[in-house]
DNA sequence: CCAAAAGTGTTGAAACTACACCCATGG
DNA sequence: CCATGGGTGTAGTTTCAACACTTTTGG
């Protein structure tokens, strides 16, 4: 039963989430060869022998958007025999979170542009499958956990920070109920109390770099 | 930029639980070669090319336990690049919960055995973290859904049940509670009115298998 | 009739949802 | 002083946890 062991292709494939206009959008590359020439894709790449599979994942991430230092999980490994039609590729995809502010544009010679996750083109290989699962994740984590702010700049205010969840969730939150929830979450902290702009002056908040952000208690929102 | 891809070794590891004993219990294997030769290991082997990774942790859980139609979900793949000292091996981890009156006798030559939980031997590799992770997300996904009764028989009483999760989870359970939460997530039905043994006989349940076993909706216990 | 396990309801506390008005600033 | 967005509290409802006794069977 013993047999030589066969070594397979590894990639990492990195859904890059970030809002921008209003809209939850995500990161896609225009295929240069084939198979699936001129398709979209997610980015994502090779994993060489000599690095982990976070760190071949915040490579592709940081040839993409220029930032490194962003919320990055793991979230499923696809091996179907038949997802590359070249042969036997194994991917371990993850998602990152980025604020749109801090996107600096790719390094990487690649086509790659944002679009929303509501008006997707159609995709390369099985990645229709993988963004659809990284949007469920997605939603799914920012209902129980606080990752929200990870689509938001450093500082940032509470209005904001519940349009980001209206945006990603789909649906509209009570201010009140959203604010309470947050404040008394524990996760945030004040920052600056100010800003410019029209009417009142909104506090600014920052993530409390102590908070676990893995809020398991209860639901954050409805 | 563009480099020719190394392959790289892909193994499937299966944490396979099961009740025994009053206890949760994981099923180790006995290495017999180097390196951690005579160390314990959570059971798995090399994907081949030509089956994906469910089909290889389903292989290798019918090898070792005969059993092939349980509950096996995808964990999380491990891919540090010196987490095994032969080489790069990135490994695909698989969590499967079998009841343990279906476990027939590993038709692998390979020594294994059952481990309660609590008491484990030092294990080869970086297992102990796979496994120590594979244990906190049964925990989690206990607490809310219904997976539960993958570790038991086909039928099974709500004594049963809540004693499995009680034996999970690590803590008492109310009585009434328990029975109202499972009863109202609507996921059981009756299957035959009684059994013999001490006392008041005792309804049967099984799955329901139209039931959506994923309960997102609130916390099940505690 | 006794031992053993099955089964069943209620109550007070906590959490949740819905909802409307005043506040601070810039122009 | 007005337009703009920021900020705040309460009441009714639902969900949750805690808790003890009665029922059914076998021996």
């Amino acid at each position: 039963m013993i047999e030589k062991p066969q070594r397979l292709l590894v990639t990492v494939d990195v859904v890059i989430f970030t809002l921008r206009e209003n809209d939850l959008n995500v990161l896609l590359v225009k295929r240069k060869y084939e198979p699936f020439i001129n398709h979209w894709a997610i980015p994502g790449g090779f994993v060489n022998a000599d690095e982990s599979l976070e760190d071949a994942a915040r490579r592709e991430l940081e040839e993409e958007t220029g930032v490194g230092d962003v919320y990055l999980e793991q979230l499923y490994t696809f091996g179907k025999v038949e997802r590359d039609p070249r042969g036997r590729v194994v991917t371990v995809a993850y998602f990152a979170l980025v604020p749109f502010t801090a996107v600096r544009g790719g390094s990487d010679a690649s086509e790659a542009r944002w679009w929303p996750v509501n008006d997707l083109p159609t995709l390369a290989f099985d990645h229709t499958d993988i963004l659809a699962y990284a949007i469920k994740r997605l939603r799914y984590k920012l209902e129980y956990s606080a990752v929200g702010f990870q689509l938001l700049p450093e500082k940032f205010t509470l209005t904001e920070l519940q349009q980001a969840y209206e945006i990603v969730l789909g649906e509209k939150l009570d201010k009140r109920n959203f604010r309470r929830k947050i404040l008394e979450a524990n996760i945030i902290e004040e920052a600056g109390m100010r800003r410019e702009g029209e009417g009142r002056p909104a506090r600014m908040y920052r993530f409390r770099e102590d908070a676990v952000a893995e809020v398991k208690a209860r639901r954050l929102f409805p």
